[in-house]
Formats: C-alpha cells, structure tokens, sequence
DNA sequence: TATTGTTATACTCTATAACTATA
DNA sequence: TATAGTTATAGAGTATAACAATA
C-alpha cells in the first residue's frame, strides 16, 4: 500500500472523532470519576508537573489562558486541584492536585485504559501493534505550537 | 514490538486529544468554512444521505437526539441545510444540504484536508502507510453502539 | 512597559427531563 | 401507547476583549 497525505487525512479525519467521542463518554459516563477530557488532561499534566503555572498547563494542553483558568476554577470548586499564589513571583499561581485529585485521576485512568483495552482486544496483535507505531508517529506532529516552541529551545541549548 | 491493549490504550489517550485539538482549530479557525467539527460531520452525512431524518443523523454522529436539534438549529439558520417535515410521517424531519451547504463542507474538507496532508508529510511513507492501516482497523472499533447495532441487523438480513 | 492571570461576554457541544405532535 | 422531534434547563469547553495586579 502507498498510502499519500491526503488519503491519510481523509481516513484520520473521519475515525479520530469517532475515538474521542467514544472516550469522551467513557470518561464523563456514569461510574467512575466524571471528569471531562481536558479535566483529565490538565490533572494529568499536574501530576507529572507539581507546582506548574496556569501558563504551563495551558500551553501543554493547548487552551487559551481564559479557557484554562476557567477549567481550573472547576477543578478547585471540586477539591481535586489546589491553587495559590507563587511566594516569589506573586502574579503566577502554583498548581498541584489534592489526594483527592490524584484519586479522581488515578480512578479515570484506570477505566478508560479498561475500556479501550477492552474494545482493543478485538484487533489481533499485529494490527495492535500497527496502531501502536501509528500513534507514536502521529505523537510529535500535533503538540501544541507553543510546546513545540519550548521543545526547539531547549534542544538548541542542548543538541543532540 | 508487542504492544499489549493497555499500552495500545495509553497512547491512544495520549494521541487523540492532541489530534482533535490541532484538527478542531483548524476548522473552526480563521480561513475556510469556520465550521465545528460536529456541524462538519453532521454536513457531510447529509451530503451522502440526502432526505435523512434527525434521528438518522444522530445515530451516525452518535449525539443525542436534543443535541442533533440544537446542532441542526444552528445550520439551518446559517442557511446550510433545509429542514422539511415529511409528507408521508408528519413527525418525521427531512433534511438536506442546500447549495451553500454543499459548498461550505467543500471547502472546510479542503482546507482541512490541505492541513492534515502539509502535517503528515512530516511521515515517510512507510510511516504514512502505518497510519493508514491503523485507522483503518481502528474504524470499526468506534461506531455509535446505534450505528453498529443497525449493521448487525442488516447484515443479519444479507448474511454474507 | 511586559507578563500573569481573571472577568466579562458569547458561542457551541452535550446531556437529561419534560413536552408536543403524529402514528 | 409508541415514535420523532423540540423546548427547557444546565454545565463544560472554547474564544476574544478588557481588566487588574505584579514585575
């Protein structure tokens, strides 16, 4: 098969939002932790960033300042996140995740991992394995400008 | 490389957010048609299955039948698709794309297509061809529960 | 003046529940 | 009674523009 960009785009736009949507309502859907899928991605980032700024998950996640601060309002209503204000620099605000948060993230993980681990079952181990190297292709095209502006930076400092 | 599901499933999570974000800006974004993802799928149904009903449009797209409502709301009034209630079942709505519906789900397909393509030129292309193959097998796994149940009744009828 | 974040405002997406109209 | 669709209501996601506070 010779697959050209435009093949692959068509078929990439066609399934990908069939996936989302199919892990956006797991993830909402009824046991579980009820978070949304930015929700999940921002307390995702925290754990993995204790302390980051809003800037920091924003520009990871890709949203807009407003849009993330307002999601961020959501996580801290609900007691899964925790927010302050940075001691030395007293117009950045420190983010971390509360116990409760790491739970709440830790529940969500583990059934949509069992939910597409379930519906992955179906594809036998070659196509499995297939969709793995897919994933870690497509992975570095589609970070967010920003991310990739710092990723640049960074590996200018220090080539390879 | 032997990717188990719950590897598989972890770089899913991980993969398809991004892809959605960077294929939902670009739609919605500056040029173009200035569509939301939705709308465009619900736009392109109907180019395929002129004269369909709500219910037929919901199922595909895997919304709520209140969800389709407002959505079409929204496209009728822009002046996208035409909504007539049909004249054999009074309750039933048909639905049809109008010339500039028609011509708006070009271009933003265009455009998007034009994008995912400049992107996945990044690939090589046995790359490329990996992609294809995991979409591919991906497709069947994320039908609307709806939408694969009426497959299996009709192929229940035509057994192959 | 530049940076960090929030507030104000306005859409769309999405769902559930209650309703209307038709069959 | 069952089906097709809409309306009511509510909350999240998302953006831009305007603002406040700090550096």
């Amino acid at each position: 098969m010779n697959a050209t960009p435009e093949q692959v785009a068509c078929e990439v736009l066609d399934v990908a939002p069939q996936m989302m949507r199919a892990i956006r309502e797991q993830m909402r859907g009824h046991r579980a932790a009820e978070v949304s899928v930015p929700q999940f991605r921002a307390l995702g980032f925290l754990e993995a960033h204790e302390g980051a700024s809003l800037t920091d998950v924003a520009d990871h996640i890709g949203l807009t300042l407003p849009s993330m601060s307002k999601l961020m309002d959501g996580l801290v209503e609900r007691k899964l996140a925790k927010r302050e204000f940075d001691a030395l620099d007293r117009r950045r605000v420190t983010l971390e995740l509360t116990p409760r948060g790491r739970a709440v993230l830790q529940a969500a993980r583990d059934s949509t991992h069992a939910y597409l681990a379930e519906v992955l079952t179906r594809l036998s181990p070659a196509e499995r394995t297939t969709v793995m190297q897919a994933m870690q292709a497509l992975r570095p095209l589609f970070k967010s400008e920003r991310e990739a502006q710092i990723e640049a930076e960074r590996s200018h400092d220090e080539p390879a």
